[in-house]
DNA sequence: AAATTTCAGAAAGTTTTTTTCGAACCGTCC
DNA sequence: GGACGGTTCGAAAAAAACTTTCTGAAATTT
């Protein structure tokens, strides 16, 4: 993982000292390549310790370490970008319409390359097999979350699953209720505290059904009730309209889920989804 | 000129002792990086003081300097042959999750960076302005598209504005037909050849409404019939599950959509969002 | 309110880099 | 051959940069 991306995941989770340090890189990486660890010390309003013990947090050894790390990305970022990369600052008001998207854009990107990066391919593989051998498959999740599991209905089906999304929580806990050691329930929730997606997987566990739950909180109650759990990688400090961002991160975790379960099924995800793109084709216009 | 051609061109003309200093660089440029003035000395049997002679030879001021400037030499260079290798590579039967997972986010950042970098903000900014001051906005897609049309939906709601997704094409033209100026009517097709999402946008604009479309293709019926087209892009020759690729786009694209209306009505995104995350909150348990 | 933990900076310590300076070397001229 | 101007070179001193340690302050918990 990139060291800008490391910072960005726990700048937030610094103590305020070591935070500005992690602002001032943000905002103009360079800054590491053209002073000495006391200089960028004065210019942050502290002492040449915490940036030491900056960038032990981003687990290097130390400032000579994270110069060298930082040169080596900020050059290829510009091989590829041609310098053009602005990183984290929030939207403002002032900003353009290109101002706004490149932010929105970066951070989505970040989204993903962080979630991916951190996916824990064990868990996932276990959702795969269960979902891969399930004779029903049920969605839930409430808000923006619905959508998410609306998406992962709407791929499984087209690959011969039995998959479900149940629209309220009434309708959610009579389902769950009637589940069974074949069925899968997955819950959707970005900040893992919704009371009705935890209610739907509670019930669906003590159904006997395999339960998992796709959330960026890893302190949860959704994590606590599923048993098994993936994880997205947001960071909601630094822009505030983090629901898209999140949702992203979210369906790139539902796209490998769908992927591995489309591979299992066919061998190579091509046929399958060739197959139902010519039967839609038929439904088309020219 | 880079550094390490600087350090080719005036090899020759160095003395001895210099000159083992060049060459050990020329064979392996990160030695420089992991090494010390001291090792680097030893390395090549000779002083710390002949490394800051070459280091000014080559017209930097010293060590430090030679390390930084190589290391994102070296970063540049890796951006440019090294980096590049998984791109491109379609998903195969033999993928562990861990490769899949890599191939798809690559494809999706890519989408990203892509369509943000093509998209034509004058359009954007005219659909805009036009989703500010309608009355009602009515978004339509069919399939995987329906989803981006519920997402902006969604969000256009959070922040006070009248948007419907209508669900079938019945309704849709029914719908359709009634619209005014006062009204923006949107409509998403991946492939621009959707028949409903057509006729939909046709009946739209014949009643006096606004039209927009989000595709991929250029060359689409749909962006034939809507005033101002959206587009996404995507590479579906590489991988060909474009869907989920193409979808991720999309909604890049409806983000930024949504981010500048926000900012319009709002000046900052923050405060509305804000409101609306608190009303959420309360719905929720702990 | 006391105890504990966390955080931050001063100062000491260490490493790394830079500069200084004199010795060795080399070719040239006397 | 030996003195001389020039260059090259490395040892060692000096300076700078970096890291560690320690202590007091602040925040948090008990």
């Amino acid at each position: 993982m990139s060291i800008q991306s490391t910072i960005e995941a726990i700048a937030s989770t610094l103590p305020p000292s070591t935070r500005r340090i992690a602002e001032a890189i943000r905002e103009n990486p360079s800054i590491v390549l053209e002073n000495t660890i006391s200089e960028l010390a004065l210019a942050c309003r502290t002492s040449e310790a915490s940036v030491v013990r900056f960038c032990q947090a981003i687990g290097l050894s130390g400032y000579s370490q994270l110069k060298i790390r930082l040169a080596t990305e900020l050059g290829r970022e510009f091989a590829q970008f041609g310098g053009s990369l602005s990183y984290g600052s929030d939207i403002v008001e002032t900003d353009s319409l290109q101002e706004m998207a490149s932010k929105i854009s970066t951070l989505e990107i970040l989204a993903i390359q962080e979630t991916i990066a951190k996916l824990d391919f064990d868990a996932l593989a276990e959702v795969v097999s269960a979902v891969d051998s399930a004779e029903r498959i049920i969605l839930f999740g409430v808000g923006a979350s619905h959508f998410i599991a609306e998406d992962l209905q709407h791929k499984l089906f087209r690959i011969g699953r039995n998959a479900f999304v149940l629209d309220d929580a009434h309708e959610a806990w009579a389902g769950a209720s009637l589940l069974s050691s074949q069925t899968v329930a997955l819950g959707f929730s970005h900040m893992g505290e919704t009371k009705e997606t935890i209610s739907f997987l509670r019930v669906a566990r003590e159904s006997g059904a395999f339960t998992g739950a796709v959330t960026s909180a890893r302190e949860s109650t959704l994590v606590a009730t599923a048993e098994v759990s993936l994880f997205t990688e947001v960071r909601e400090t630094t822009f505030r309209a983090g629901a898209m961002v999140s949702r992203i991160a979210q369906l790139a975790v539902v796209d490998c889920l769908f992927a591995g379960v489309a591979q299992r099924r066919f061998g190579d995800t091509v046929e399958a989804l060739k197959r139902t793109r010519d039967a839609t084709r038929d439904i088309r216009g020219v």
